[in-house]
DNA sequence: CTAGATACTTGCGTTATGCAAGTGACTCGG
DNA sequence: CCGAGTCACTTGCATAACGCAAGTATCTAG
């Protein structure tokens, strides 16, 4: 990964500083876990786009994908505790979003004030 | 503007959501107000984006062009209150950064904590 | 052994970005 | 009044990212 300077900003998005990488994210967060899934969120994310992403977002560590059962092995994306601290980035989009954006989806007061934590209950497999 | 969904994380993306807007607003509320002077940032922004990039931040309305002075008549660019509210975004973005990049450039800390309003001191003109 | 489900990959056209060079308004020194 | 300089862009063109549709690979149930 190289970044254009050594702002932490401006390197955090060249992580993440696209159209659907936090998008995925949040996705992962309210539970979609799995390919399949995630295909169907509401902003319709292609198909290249998704494993794209997906395969970004592991590279960089900010999820895991682990088979969560054999025969058919099928396989499920977690957050790490990396991916789960971009928690706070996405509240403050959602509290901009709603204050300037007008008839926008409002997401339940606990997704709003709960800590990364809440979204990698077990580091362990 | 459309809109890929109606949730407020996606829709403030589709707004903000790309490798240099954030970047440029960062480098307005640090001071730099002039198109020379965004030149100049350490990520080399590329004349024919930053032009672009002020344009969408107008249109949107974040950011303000105004005349500072006649005789060359010279313009600047200020936060209006919507742009300055994205200071929490760039906030939790900076925190991110920081901990989970190696070796980046710590922002001082009254940046770090500082409130959108300190970004907007005169809404008139 | 064939249909269906899941998880991708490939091809290809459109949009966004990056780099270099050029333009237009103004100003100042001679 | 003329030419050089500064500021703020704009234009042209090449490369990279995105969007859509279709195809592939693996497995499983019937």
């Amino acid at each position: 990964m190289d970044f254009r300077s050594d702002c932490p900003i401006s390197s955090t998005l060249d992580i993440i500083g696209d159209r659907w990488t936090l998008v995925v994210l949040r996705s992962i967060m309210v539970g979609k876990r799995r390919y399949g899934e995630l295909l169907e969120i509401p902003e319709r994310i292609s198909t290249n786009i998704l494993a794209d992403r997906l395969a970004l977002l592991e590279r960089e560590g900010l999820v895991r994908k682990s088979a969560y059962q054999e025969r058919p092995k099928r396989y499920e994306y977690r957050l790490t505790e990396k991916g789960a601290d971009l928690l706070p980035v996405i509240q403050a989009l959602v509290e901009w979003g709603l204050k300037h954006i007008p008839c926008r989806w409002e997401p339940p007061m606990d997704y709003r004030t709960a800590s990364p934590e809440t979204f990698y209950p077990a580091e362990d497999d």
